[in-house]
DNA sequence: TCTGGGGTCCTAGGACCC
DNA sequence: TCTGGGGTCCTAGGACCC
């Protein structure tokens, strides 16, 4: 039996902000927990934001409210980023092509997202987090993990704690959000995950197994696609199915790690504790072209861009990193990788470039229609030097500039220049945002 | 239907050292 | 002499997540 503790009205918080009928479209049932679910257990939290990057731009288009609305980037190759539930209704899903999109939803409105909206949002809600409890870790821009179990003296129970959360979230926001309060961090994401939209759930550890077993092995972190039709050709379908199979079985099937994780999160175990600090391993900027680009000229300006990017980010994150890895797509989708570990790590964004380079040049792809191009620096340790206070995107541009000039030196004069810096296709508000400085576009 | 961009983790093979 | 094993680093590719 699947019990299920999502029910009705939460009974002693948010009356104003249900009121205020900016929760579900039509203002009820906002789904709390029972009071009666035994919660003592549970102190690890999940909160994720309810259709994040859609759920920030209908704050500013009210217009937008009750329809279905993607975000996502303009142009022929762009995919899904976000979707209202409204328009998930027609089977949008994220990472979908826009184009698909539209086919199965001809009247959703297409909203340009804007990153450091998101941040901004984001920034607010982790710190609502934050004065909850300081054993906050975060997941990706809009969803994190949080260890209650110190705070409970001061705050009450982990579902008074979550209610807490949703409430201030909310006011202080406008944006609705999931939590799933568990004894462990993938029970607690998967309560959150049931609870969606605008809900809470909480699994008592007693009722871990029996919330488990029924669910198709995809419910598992870390089973996509590939894994699934790996276990399906073993006839294993549900939870169930992995828990009762012996590891060493599994570990043929998926790989000894993959294998020993699986069988652990089937049989409710999770020992990951939330951890707060943790460094980026590595740093990256790639992008796809609007049409396959087999112009070297073009592709080095681009590689020269992205290198430089990454270089700029690492120096605001006060990191320096050992290895540049360039990576490239083609007309079919097959994608290569190639790395080089260098003898210094750097974070100077000609040096990134060089290395990508002299790698891209050694594939000798000669004039081979490229649909993407990447460049990642990983390897990466404290720089230990002055680190930047702020990002400069004018400072970022001003050493393309520099770059561009060596490099117009060495590859022969003309063949790439200032005015070649702009993106065809692009509008200001879209460059700007890339933190492209206004100027360049006139040209 | 025609596939983004940011990442993390795992595997496997080879080099190299002891 | 013609054969071991462990550890670490490097590289390429792939699965997965949001």
């Amino acid at each position: 039996m699947v019990p299920n503790y999502a029910s009705d009205a939460g009974p002693d918080v948010g009356g104003a902000w249900q009121a205020g009928g900016v929760g579900r479209a039509d203002g009820s049932d906002r789904r709390v927990s029972a009071a009666t679910v035994d919660d003592t257990t549970a102190t690890i939290l999940h909160v994720d934001m309810d259709a994040f990057f859609a759920a920030v731009e209908l704050l500013d288009h009210p217009e937008a409210r009750g329809k279905p609305a993607i975000v996502g980037h303009p142009g022929p190759r762009s995919v899904v980023t976000s979707a209202t539930y409204e328009a998930r209704r027609f089977g949008v899903r994220s990472a979908m092509p826009v184009a698909q999109a539209l086919r199965l939803c001809p009247q959703a409105i297409i909203l340009p997202p804007h990153m450091h909206k998101y941040q901004e949002y984001a920034a607010k809600v982790m710190r609502i987090f934050s004065e909850v409890t300081p054993i906050v870790e975060p997941l990706s821009i809009d969803e994190a993990f949080l260890d209650v179990a110190g705070a409970r003296r001061l705050l009450g129970s982990p579902r008074h704690i979550a209610e807490l959360i949703r409430a201030r979230v909310f006011e202080e926001t406008g944006l609705t959000c999931s939590v799933g309060a568990a004894s462990t961090k993938f029970m607690a994401k998967l309560a959150s995950g049931r609870a969606k939209p605008d809900g809470l759930l909480v699994i008592p550890v007693a009722e871990t197994l029996d919330y488990l077993r029924p669910l198709p092995v995809g419910a598992l972190w870390g089973v996509g696609a590939s894994t699934q039709e790996s276990l399906a050709r073993l006839g294993l379908r549900t939870v169930a199915d992995l828990a009762d199979t012996p590891l060493h079985v599994l570990q043929k099937a998926v790989g000894d790690a993959s294998g020993r994780k699986l069988h652990e999160l089937a049989n409710g175990r999770d020992a990951r504790s939330v951890t707060p600090e943790s460094r980026e391993k590595s740093v990256g900027h790639e992008m796809t072209f609007e049409v396959d680009v087999s112009d070297q000229d073009r592709l080095r300006r681009e590689l020269l861009r992205l290198s430089n990017q990454v270089g700029a980010r690492l120096r605001t994150h006060g990191l320096v990193g050992r290895t540049v890895a360039l990576k490239l797509r083609f007309s079919d989708f097959r994608t290569v990788s190639r790395s080089r570990t260098l003898g210094e790590a750097t974070n100077v964004g000609r040096r990134i470039f060089e290395e990508v380079w002299q790698v891209y040049e050694a594939l000798g792809l000669d004039r081979t229609p490229i649909r993407l191009i990447g460049v990642r620096v990983e390897q990466l340790t404290e720089s230990g030097g002055d680190r930047l206070a702020l990002w400069d995107p004018d400072e970022e541009w001003r050493e393309t500039e520099r770059t561009l000039d060596a490099v117009s030196a060495r590859f022969g004069r003309g063949a790439i220049g200032p005015a070649s810096l702009v993106k065809p296709g692009r509008d200001a508000d879209a460059a700007a945002e890339d933190g492209r400085s206004p100027r360049w576009l006139s040209d």
